[in-house]
RNA sequence: GGAGAGGUGGCAGAGUGGUUGAAUGCACUGGUCUUGAAAACCAGCAGGCGUGUAAGCGUCUCGAGGGUUCGAAUCCCUCCCUCUCCGCCA
């Protein structure tokens, strides 16, 4: 959400700012309304002011046991004026807040200008993708010979877009949520959270998903949504909180089943288990004070790395364009690790500073240290790591000719010291 | 699912139609006192919006939204949430 009070400051730099996005020029139409709302909250503002002290008046005559009548009758010559203004001033607001709602964050100064993926900027390249001797098998081919993973079973159960693992397959995923989950709390100070994946409207207004992006949920017949992404409930945690400064930075983690219909993705990705309509997440999330953020997001995107890099996987870090980036973000590198199956690199992670922007749609806040008022946190959030596309990435990169797995060394105590995964 | 109770400032907790945005206590901040600290005493201490260069002034908010009234934390309606008991249940 934008500061309407900005937006009327500094209409040209928010347009200009907009249209990198590729979103068109839009603050007339925020100003104009936003001068309409004022001016009749305005007028409103001064029938109240008279409206309370006559009824003050009214109060202590009748006190003294006189007679009001004058004064009631003035009052009540006031209400339909009021009632008309009270209704034009909400309107106005309410379609102030609509339109407002449904514009993306700015994005931040160094966001590279680009219309679309293709644009994205590669920053780092990290490890070597592994030569083999013969060729590589995909992780369906892989995990189907190994009895690991099945699609059918999954259709039969679900439809598309889902998978069952099974055996050493499921335990290694297991293990690679539990990894993840051990180094970012133990050595990056995150706190775990197990967090409801069920959420209210407010929880997904708050981050960005809603308004606009209801078709990408799934909704239960209760109103509540499963949630896309453990972003949403990590950030909403301090929704309509007002935070000591001394809290900040808070920093979460969650492993969570994530759900995605992927309305926009038809045909897209639809073998084996990159895409589905489930899948688990190590999320993470700070909350932190303005001036961190940061360098907030360049150490949480390395708390990512970390675990690329320990499990020996080969990756890039992009940053993404003005065209890429989502809703709320104003910065996002995402994290693309090498699939030998794809013969390319594919997201693995996305780590995004969103400013104050969700901060003040979820009315996030914390008083600063001897200054006075409030001001507004800055949320970050990424994936630490994407736990299926993990699986993927172990298994394409760490196959071997007769179609075993070998399982990496930092995963091995979580896999009670099994090195190979074999068929059988 | 059934029955009941309740949601007030950072926390606890008064307040059931009238100069109440809200007593009191705790916490916090500043000051007095003290060699220093504690104690005591004094003062300050919600958020949003509008207006104004500013000081300030105004307005709204006592879970949310509507209603009654000249006037609502207080009365009525709807919804949300919490707690207790019963039922069901991983």
């Amino acid at each position: 959400m934008h500061d309407i009070r900005w937006i009327r400051e500094n209409p040209a730099e928010f347009d200009s700012a907009m249209a990198k996005r590729g979103v068109e020029t839009m603050s007339a139409g925020l100003v104009e309304r936003d001068a309409n709302r004022r001016a009749v909250q305005t007028e409103l503002q001064e029938l109240q002011t008279r409206r309370n002290d006559a009824s003050k008046q009214i109060g202590i005559a009748k006190g003294k046991g006189e007679d009001a009548d004058v004064l009631i009758k003035e009052v009540g010559d006031l209400k339909d004026r009021m009632q008309s203004l009270e209704e034009k001033e909400k309107t106005l607001s309410a379609e102030l807040t609509e339109m407002l709602s449904g514009i993306p964050n700015l994005p931040a100064e160094d966001t590279p200008e680009g219309n679309g993926e293709e644009e994205n900027v590669e920053i780092r390249l990290e490890g070597n993708p592994p030569k083999f001797e013969f060729e590589a098998k995909d992780h369906v081919e892989l995990g189907e010979n190994l009895s690991g993973m099945s699609f059918e079973r999954a259709g039969k159960l679900s439809g598309a877009r889902f998978v069952v693992l099974q055996g050493a397959l499921a335990k290694l995923e297991r293990a690679l949520a539990a990894f993840m989950l051990d180094v970012q709390t133990g050595e990056f100070g995150y706190t775990e959270i197990a967090p409801p994946v069920l959420v209210k409207d407010e929880a997904l207004y708050g981050t960005g998903q809603l308004p606009k992006f209801a078709d990408d949920l799934f909704k239960t017949t209760d109103d509540l949504w499963l949630i896309p992404t453990a972003e949403v409930p990590l950030t909403n945690l301090v929704a309509d909180e007002i935070l000591a400064e001394e809290d900040l930075p808070i920093r979460v983690t969650a492993l969570t089943p994530c759900f995605r219909s992927e309305a926009g993705a038809a045909g897209k990705d639809t073998r084996g288990m990159l895409r589905q309509h489930q899948f688990n997440k190590v999320e993470l999330v700070s909350i932190c004070h303005p001036v961190n953020s940061l360098d907030e997001h360049e150490r949480m995107t390395g708390a990512a790395e970390e675990i690329l890099m320990r499990l020996g996987l080969a990756y890039r870090v992009m940053v993404l364009c003005t065209g890429d980036i989502g809703f709320s973000a104003r910065k996002t590198y995402d994290l693309e690790v090498w699939l030998p199956g794809q013969e390319t690199y594919r997201e693995i992670s996305s780590c995004s500073n969103c400013g104050d922007f969700q901060a003040r749609r979820m009315k996030a806040r914390f008083r600063p240290e001897g200054g006075k008022g409030t001001q507004f946190v800055h949320t970050l959030n990424g994936s630490g790591l994407a736990v299926g596309r993990c699986l993927i990435a172990v298994m394409e990169n760490y196959q071997n000719e007769d179609g075993s797995i070998t399982v990496p060394e930092v995963l091995r105590p979580y896999m009670n010291g099994l090195e190979l995964i074999t068929a059988g």
